[in-house]
DNA sequence: TACTTTTCACCTAGGTGCGAAGAT
DNA sequence: ATCTTCGCACCTAGGTGAAAAGTA
């Protein structure tokens, strides 16, 4: 995932259901994004692949981004996909802007939070979401991602190109691209339903960065059930 | 103001500051438009100014604007500007979109609503606002105005044009309209503080659609102080 | 005649990866 | 050598009034 000194949307961007919430009862949903593992990570080029580089960076400070939704109740919460897309990340540790602050060559794990209101301790954007009663955390291991200030690989760059309507302009359309056969594979990640592609079927792309792509199609959504 | 079928803002957007709320109450902040009298006009070109042409249209469906932030803590609206720059106008009657609704060629009076939260009666885009304890309306007489499809008046065009941001390829930079004079007045416009200009010092423009423009100038924002 | 609707060029505002330049 | 930063062209998304066409 891209993260620049201004911020820097994820894309594709977290979207969630939720079930299960008390209808009447006030919420808060916010993310947060930890650390999956105490290692800094290079790309190893010839071998297409994340190698860890020694340990990780000093922690950064804590930023919780809250959905601009909140607080509302669970009834306006279960009506709607939860789409956390004007989040922002940067690698900027004196930023001002309430992004998300993460190192780069980092890899790192999107959280989900649900957070009853009134529930004692209080939600801010710049301290570590509270633990307790009435708040519950989720989390989904295939929107693992790794940092970079620039694209590592070419798979992904072509991922987010063909898949980013703000990136059109890059898009070479079939120009000295695309052969049929990479033409039908990419409609086939526009068409899900027409066969079930798992992210493991492309080569040369990390699993990790590869998954995140499922979260955007609405019909392998990630979901999270609670109640409390 | 210009009323269309899909919706147009007002410019300038109503702008208003509160005080005396209860920092740790719950608020709705709301905006309805009524009617100003029960006339329909014409604008009179030749004497510039907007006459009684008969009786109002027959009303409309009631409309009002919730103000994105709502609901929110008395000590949050009281800490910003609260802008109604989102707030849509049209004259179509079976408008699904939650824009407010108006006839063309009436005059309306813009009604700022600030409403204790869980008063007892509800609040909805399409219903009028409650009224009782726990509510109240403020309006200004100097942001009354006449709604169009299209501009009746040039000093109108002209001010829209030269204030609205949007509208800035409809600035012919000097080329066949100012004079100094002209330029210089437009300055005073956009740097009140140097003169004390007083709307009626342009000449042909009705006071009303003119005074609206005082809303833009932040030393002369509306202002509430109230206490519920 | 007296409006209203539709389409359009021209803006604002801001999200992309590229590639040259910068930093260490 | 290996990242990071910055300016940029190229997009999306949507707010302007002009002008031509529509309506009654």
């Amino acid at each position: 995932m891209i993260i620049t000194k201004a911020g820097r949307r994820m894309f594709p961007a977290m979207r969630v259901k939720t079930a299960g919430l008390n209808p009447h009862q006030q919420y808060y949903i916010a993310m947060d994004i930890v650390p999956v593992d105490n290692k800094r990570y290079r790309y190893v080029y010839h071998s297409s692949k994340w190698m860890v580089a020694g340990n990780a960076d000093s922690p950064v400070p804590p930023r919780v981004y809250i959905h601009p939704d909140s607080p509302a109740s669970g009834e306006t919460w279960m009506r709607q996909v939860i789409s956390f897309d004007k989040l922002k990340l940067t690698n900027n540790e004196l930023d001002d802007q309430g992004h998300i602050i993460l190192h780069s060559m980092h890899k790192y794990q999107p959280r989900v939070h649900v957070i009853r209101k009134e529930c004692g301790e209080e939600l801010s954007p710049v301290k570590a979401v509270p633990t307790g009663d009435g708040v519950k955390a989720f989390s989904f291991p295939e929107t693992v991602f790794t940092t970079v200030t620039a694209y590592q690989n070419q798979q992904i760059t072509r991922l987010k190109i063909d898949r980013n309507p703000f990136a059109k302009g890059f898009r070479d359309s079939g120009r000295n691209r695309m052969g049929l056969e990479a033409l039908v594979e990419s409609y086939a990640f526009w068409r899900p339903s027409l066969r079930t592609l798992t992210f493991e079927d492309i080569p040369g792309i990390t699993k990790q960065e590869c998954l995140l792509y499922s979260n955007s199609f609405p019909e392998r959504g990630c979901r999270i059930a609670i109640r409390i």
